[in-house]
DNA sequence: AACGTTGAATACAACGATGTATAGATGAGC
DNA sequence: GCTCATCTATACATCGTTGTATTCAACGTT
């Protein structure tokens, strides 16, 4: 019933060589005579052994192993991303373990002060409650790359979406269907919350640009971004006796939270408001209006992310932060009339 | 630029005591004098020493991490079960490293066979494509529970819903509110989709109990689960002349397919056609109509899950295989007029 | 005063793998 | 026939940590 662990020596036992022969087979070196070679492999076959990841890490100083860390698992485009950042990872021979943060300051702390330090070699990071101090007393040296708006001027490397273009070019798309009133839910009041304020700055300069007024009350403040803040956020807007005629959410969920009061309460979408969202999750393509939004490409950004880690944890800390930009794009659907 | 790497040596030698010492610090040890610990503890933040995990897992032949395998993450039931998997291990001290199947064959075979050996403690595994010949070849020890259906007769301890009562229920409910053709969407040719079958026997018990004929029209088949396939199936289902007034979908990502295909062809649903669907993802709860669905426990299930592995590690393979039943609740919304 | 008991700290070996240095075997070249 | 180079395989040290055995001092007991 005990663990009869097997091990190098037990192969090399067996295959009547040395441990070092054995390691040399596993690790494809070249000078090793097929006979012994065959003879080992059949020793491996026979004992079922498998090299342990744990030894051969603390020989070596690294682990094969990154982190993604992320506010929840089931907000459907951290799920999207998660899965092509462990394909990404996977094509270099990575393995990727998630942290979920549940976008707690404390949390995130946690994650940048490297309390996973020795366990991953690098780690990708997509905080929402981190301050730039919490980032500049960072002490750990693992490398790290951010998601998100660049706002901190530390040596981190970010994978970023031009966040105020996006919000502005999907605020000027309601703006050209002829709509006057449109509000806008995902606001923040967290200084921390950066990607609500670029998204809001967004919006604004596109007001400005077609000559609409900026209005308080249309401007919705939310503490998260899941359906139900969206729903409630919509219904606001409704209440508070001029309703607009078009919703600029800032992100999917809200928008389909706000999609599904909007329906409920017997308005016509887009005939009587306009709605667009932001990250163009699969949920919003099968909604009935289908959602217009702003599709960043996600597979860039995994990939870029995961490219630029692998990079940094090769040349070590020496080599500048980069920005990387990726592209996004409007999608336009049924929910603003396309 | 050399990385500095800080062990228990550097901290010993700043602080004037041995390796030892330091670790007993490190892991709470009772009998060192406070005197000594706040000196030791000093060193230990002077040079912000981390303890390698690697070389603790080494010696201790346990790494705390278990892995969640899955067929993929952006499917909204496995990314809620993976954010409270990870949340149950956590409180157990446990880390979750996630795998993505993709629900092939071939990558769930590699799992099972362990190509994850001596890196996880356990697994909790939810097999898609795996046959019964596959599990009983495993070779690997690493403890293991299985999520779904108990169908493999070999030594793995299970966590599971009762599909078929589960199916049962959602058709008589769609009987119950006077539907006669009652279509089903999401059988499965592939002879390891367990959970396929057993849903579509617990479909047809119900008509049998209601006296309605099972005609196999009805029954669409689809190669995944996705809402693409469902609103396939859909379309079949309305082009075959004979249009159904229920559709019972095998999870709600079919059911959110299928709804879309309804709407846009103008449909009224639940007035035409009424749907259910099973999973409670969070999605049908904002769809409009709301979704009528089957709504397993999840938290149950996780916990039960990870409870089960945690014994599992603890005791060693002896004991017997367990078949945990988890509850499940029929949810009743918009979709069937509730 | 001699004793055992307990507390505090230490030295050493071990976990399983790999890098380095090296020994012995084989062959090439003169 | 001898040296030198190359190939094959080995022994040993090492990564950072913790379990075991041990040392040494201080204490209370008889």
């Amino acid at each position: 019933m005990e663990k009869p662990r097997v091990g190098l020596k037990d192969v090399a036992r067996l295959a009547g060589v040395s441990v070092k022969t054995v390691s040399n087979v596993v690790n494809g070196y070249v000078h090793v005579t097929s006979a012994t070679r065959s003879r080992v492999e059949a020793a491996i076959k026979e004992l079922n052994y498998r090299p342990n990841l744990s030894a051969r890490n603390l020989r070596q100083g690294r682990t094969g192993i990154i982190a993604l860390a992320v506010p929840e698992l089931d907000i459907p485009y951290f799920a999207e991303l998660a899965r092509l950042v462990v394909s990404a990872a996977e094509e270099r021979g990575l393995t990727v373990l998630i942290d979920q943060t549940g976008a707690s300051r404390e949390r995130e702390q946690l994650v940048a002060e490297g309390f996973r330090a020795h366990l991953i070699d690098g780690l990708i990071f997509s905080p929402l409650a981190l301050t730039p101090e919490d980032l500049a007393a960072r002490m750990d040296d693992t490398p790290m790359v951010l998601l998100g708006e660049r706002v901190y001027d530390g040596p981190a490397d970010h994978v970023v979406v031009d966040n105020v273009a996006a919000a502005k070019e999907a605020t000027l798309h309601l703006a050209a269907t002829g709509r006057r009133r449109i509000a806008a839910i995902g606001a923040q009041d967290d200084v921390a919350a950066e990607t609500s304020r670029l998204r809001l700055a967004g919006y604004f300069e596109a007001l400005a640009e077609v000559g609409l007024p900026a209005d308080d009350r249309l401007v919705q403040h939310v503490d998260t971004y899941h359906r139900a803040d969206g729903a409630r956020a919509m219904a606001r807007l409704l209440d508070c006796g001029q309703a607009p005629d078009a919703v600029f959410c800032f992100n999917d969920l809200l928008a389909l939270g706000a999609l599904r009061t909007l329906l409920e309460r017997g308005h016509d979408v887009p005939g009587d408001v306009a709605l667009a969202g932001f990250d163009d999750i699969e949920d919003g393509r099968y909604a009935t209006p289908t959602l217009t939004t702003i599709s960043p490409d996600k597979q860039a950004i995994a990939r870029q992310a995961v490219d630029q880690l692998a990079a940094r944890m090769a040349k070590g800390s020496q080599a500048e932060a980069r920005e990387i930009r990726v592209p996004y794009e409007l999608m336009i659907r049924e929910s603003t009339g396309g």
